[in-house]
DNA sequence: GTAGTTCTGGTTGACAAGACCATAACTTAC
DNA sequence: GTAAGTTATGGTCTTGTCAACCAGAACTAC
């Protein structure tokens, strides 16, 4: 056992010159569409612990980089994008024994890409891939150390700043179209919406969307081509797509 | 001398055994209410640097506890409060310089509680006192290091979650009557709240208060005496009360 | 008693949002 | 070519929400 949960020779007053030591990591859940489903960007471990294992791609902050620094080199690194349409720290993970090897606190980060190009495997890395999130969700796919829940964490995450900050945009290309945009809310909340009443929506808050005044080539079942928007500004406050509430008054068959 | 701020010989991949050190302290921005006026408990410093300005208490983590049990003992040696009725991670601050001795990550946590008892000074605390957050938002007081950043966005996040998750009754007693409520969400937003509509909304979600059947006394002013109320569960979703939209500037567009 | 203050319940009007329908513009199948 | 299917987009209707406002109740101070 090598908890020590209680040293008794620690002091409760610390040393400034004698502090204890850890090793500080920046991981960052990289998420995207893909096939209308929400993805996570795992890079399966080459080395142990939990060697052939999942996990979230990251490494050792370096001294002279800030966090979000070492966010942004960590996402080039593993996907060659190097300006993340989204790219925001998620938290901190500082418990005892979640790396078997040492002290390590992880500053998790969340990045939103429009679409993967390639996907390097690192050093520390045999094997890079899109998993869907719903196979680590449901626990189908086993992550290393904590992974898991900062992915758990990462998703809830992206659920309420979908609503409250609109980010949606960040999983589309450069234009899109609005069905392309409602799959992304479709997708995150596994919840359908109706066509009509989200483009009355998305359309209300100014500036959000913008249309270009071109339109897509419809797809290969047809129907009408949709018009190309681009992304405005992002919010101040509010968002113009709700997280849809049960009406009670709905009518109730079985 | 432990600080290399620029290590030419690290190297891109790095060894597991071989990683960079960093102290990883844990902050605690202490927030309450005291006369009407939302207020942040700061230290000031004995030691140097920044000796004599005030600052944000915290310690450094020890290697045996988590994140979150740092921020509870934090608190509890600050304030004698061993039960925060709101104890919460913030982010986490990693810049290079931002202590001139070393590399120091701090995980900063949000802490709302209802009543200051004994604020200790610590070791490295000379003085502890209560501030007006407003005095360092708009930088009448300030900070060490990169605490005032901590404080805003601390009071950012408190803004948006008492819309949120409804955490106005950590900043409440055992007991409260609603005006008291409102108190804080007037405190925090800067916004007058009409009474009735206020009363409507927070009674409406049930189970978010519960009434005791006990009248408080009135104040020094009369008015009529308020019923007792004690905060009941927290919320899953949706809040009761929302930050007022300012309806005129709603239709821009078009 | 009257005046002032606070709490509490009621009403109303504007607006937001979901359900649903209709039509337009494309596809493929025949 | 026509018919059928699919998607986009605009419209209507109904419901619920919320802020503004009003009125009365219950207290204190004088």
């Amino acid at each position: 056992m090598t908890t020590k949960t209680n040293d008794p020779r620690m002091p409760a007053n610390y040393d400034p010159s004698e502090f204890p030591a850890f090793a500080v990591t920046v991981d960052v859940v990289i998420l995207t569409m893909s096939n209308k489903r929400l993805h996570v960007l795992l890079v399966r471990r080459g080395v142990a612990p939990f060697e052939g294992m999942w996990a979230i791609p990251g490494g050792f902050k370096r001294p002279a980089e800030t966090l979000d620094e070492a966010a942004k080199r960590e996402l080039a690194e593993e996907t060659g994008v190097d300006s993340a349409s989204l790219l925001t720290q998620l938290g901190a993970y500082g418990d005892p024994d979640r790396d078997p090897r040492m002290n390590v606190v992880t500053i998790a980060y969340l990045a939103a890409i429009r679409r993967v190009g390639v996907v390097v495997a690192g050093a520390d890395a045999a094997e890079a891939a899109l998993i869907p999130v719903s196979e680590v969700l449901k626990g189908k796919t086993e992550l290393a150390f904590d992974h898991a829940q900062i992915v758990r964490d990462a998703v809830e995450r992206v659920r309420v700043d979908l609503e409250l900050r609109g980010i949606a945009t960040a999983f589309v290309g450069p234009t899109f179209t609005l069905a392309e945009l409602r799959a992304v809310y479709e997708a995150v909340w596994g919840e359908q919406l109706d066509g009509a009443n989200f483009r009355r929506s998305v359309l209300a808050e100014s500036g959000w969307v913008i249309p270009t005044g071109r339109r897509a080539r419809p797809g290969s079942t047809g129907g009408k081509p949709a018009e190309l928007y681009r992304a405005g500004r992002m919010w101040k406050k509010g968002a113009p797509v709700r997280y849809p509430q049960p009406n009670d008054t709905r009518k109730e068959h079985e």
